[in-house]
DNA sequence: CCCACTTAAGCAACGCTGTTGCCAAAGTGC
DNA sequence: GCACTTTGGCAACAGCGTTGCTTAAGTGGG
């Protein structure tokens, strides 16, 4: 059940039956899962599960594909998702680009739009265009939502830009409810950063990462047990700005000895090790707070030199793990999923909740 | 509904909307609180929360206590916690001392023993010494568990020590099952930040904060959205050696520049603005990455000059909320609570799923 | 003082949930 | 070919919150 501090009634438990049935089909992909896995898996009898199975394939969300091999018996059906059964859009606003795309209910890319656009300009424009972008995929499909991702900061749970840095226009917009009004939908407006850390959290079981950031700035998406952390004021995540050298450099955020300060300096001097290991520091104090399972490291300057950032981090926090007398160190890699990775986890704030996924906070 | 990878089934169901009613009825305390105002916050229907509450007085954990003021109709009849229905035991284990309390199901303090310990005694001795401080307390009432606070690290889930600071014999010791089996009753392990920040997080409403414990060394509690972060490997709260001076003074876990050196070394100069700010980079540190409401200070050294850190942090708080732009700091305080407040946020560790508020992770 | 009105709370019937007991279907292997 | 194992559906059931209605217990105007 999610957590919540609202009673619960049948319709309740029943979707949120519904919602695991489904999560756990999803999480079996192309394998399937038999009625009886499912049942072990939820706690269920396997005659509850036949009955969630049931109304799940008479709507055409899941269905029947093949037998396992039988092991003395009768041998056991094998339930798959439909992904078609439903579809989501995600939008991700970028500084100089918007781009857009479609995925199924397995969260598989079914069509991608990129265009320029310019964040400077008039709501209206940037409204418009984005409203264009995302009629233009859905092509008469019914579509379960439209899920946004913007660069920082914001407001989640209102959906309500603040001061996007350098381009104050946008502070107080009510971007969400404004492109629900052009496109008659759901919408719901993330942090970019938070956009890609819950595509990368839905790729597997639940467990506890930090995705790591390094572009233009540096930021950090925070997964906690699968759930997304937001934050009180959706600001949770802000990773650059982590003092690590008291009276270092001087930020653009009036501090010193910021993470990001410290990273771009060494970037811009083309010294990728330093700049590595101050990712590094900063990781190891995240891995130690939160006692994550794993860090992923993702931005155009991380692409552009991916094995020395991520042994530069790993060295960091193999260093750590010897102090603390740790058998194995935390892992690090580069986050998988291409050049619209933010765009379709956009798209996953719209797919996570069909799936039990909850909103977080 | 509690966050689960598990089916929910109709006692599933029954009991969380019990616990959320007990919940609400131990946060009115004595103000007591109606039938409807129950409905309105759970959004379950009056007719749902009459049966309830009718369980739950026929058990004997709620009654009806006088009524409010008409409003020109039937007065409505208020509800309270019985907080003698239910008790349970918190132990604190600290190197040199144990703490056992005995309090009701409002968290009410009804007994305390506090009695020398040496935590470098053989395992028979120690475990033997908190059961009996355990029993003398019980009296023959009914409890619910017993609740264990003890220095990290340890597994909270598996409710094994590891290597306790100082105290290597107790690196894989079973104290959960230990004492477990000893009094037969059910027991829960935790580490003492832990213990408590649980026991701030359940004074109040569901917000988010950290705790900050700085005494012979520097943790952390942390409570998100009115969940104990635990982390994978109840690791989590690592908050003295995070590094905030790249290439500072060494610290005793072999790294350089850990808030908890600097701290404790400024702490022995006598610089108590000087700890304070070092601890406040920390806080400004943690506040941005996790987007918290308060921040709590603790602890023997915090206790013996308080006004210097409240002030030292909060204005390291304030520099923060300055350069971001926002209209007001993250609030800092001293904990509340007095010297048993660990052993009794340990004995909220059972009572805290009383009221639904889960063993998180 | 009475009566209309308002508000609170319980009773009874109900729809729907997952569960239980039982049985048919569909395999394996001696 | 028959005994056995395993899967999965059917039907009856207990128990959840909901709905419609009734009763209880106040206020306040005439």
């Amino acid at each position: 059940m999610n957590r919540s501090n609202s009673g619960a009634n049948l319709p309740a438990l029943r979707s949120h039956n519904a919602a695991l049935v489904l999560d756990l089909l999803r999480t079996a992909g192309d394998d399937g899962i038999s009625r009886l896995e499912l049942a072990e898996r939820t706690g269920l009898t396997p005659q509850a599960v036949s009955k969630i199975t049931a109304r799940l394939r008479a709507e055409g969300t899941a269905t029947e594909a093949g037998r396992r091999a039988s092991t003395g018996g009768k041998p056991r059906t094998v339930l798959k998702l439909v992904p078609s059964a439903g579809h989501a859009i995600g939008l991700h606003l970028d500084r100089d680009e918007l781009t857009a795309v479609l995925v199924d209910l397995a969260g598989t890319l079914v069509g991608v739009r990129t265009v320029p656009l310019d964040l400077g300009a008039d709501h209206d424009t940037v409204v418009g265009a984005a409203a264009e972008q995302a009629r233009s995929l859905i092509g008469g499909r019914p579509i379960l939502g439209v899920g946004v991702a913007s660069p920082g900061p914001l407001d989640h749970r209102t959906g309500v830009l603040h001061r996007v840095t350098g381009f104050p226009r946008w502070n107080g917009f009510p971007l969400r409810d404004a492109l629900a009004a052009r496109l008659g939908l759901p919408v719901v407006l993330d942090k970019d950063t938070n956009a890609a850390a819950l595509g990368l959290a839905l790729r597997g079981p639940a467990d506890s990462f930090a995705y790591l950031h390094l572009g233009t700035g540096l930021g950090a998406g925070l997964v906690l047990d699968g759930t997304l952390l937001r934050g009180s004021r959706t600001g949770a995540g802000e990773f650059g700005h982590q003092t690590i050298l008291l009276g270092g450099p001087a930020c653009g955020c009036g501090a010193r000895g910021c993470i990001e300060a410290l990273c771009l300096m060494s970037v811009a001097r083309g010294d990728i090790a330093a700049a590595a290991r101050f990712l590094g520091v900063g990781a190891a104090n995240l891995v130690g707070l939160l006692d994550i399972d794993r860090v992923l490291l993702g931005g155009r300057t991380v692409m552009g030199a991916q094995d020395g950032f991520v042994r530069g981090v790993k060295a960091v926090l193999e260093e750590r793990a010897r102090r603390g007398g740790d058998a194995r160190a935390i892992p690090v890699s580069v986050a998988p999923g291409g050049p619209h990775a933010v765009a379709e986890g956009a798209a996953r704030l719209i797919l996570g909740p069909v799936f039990g996924h909850g909103a977080g906070r």
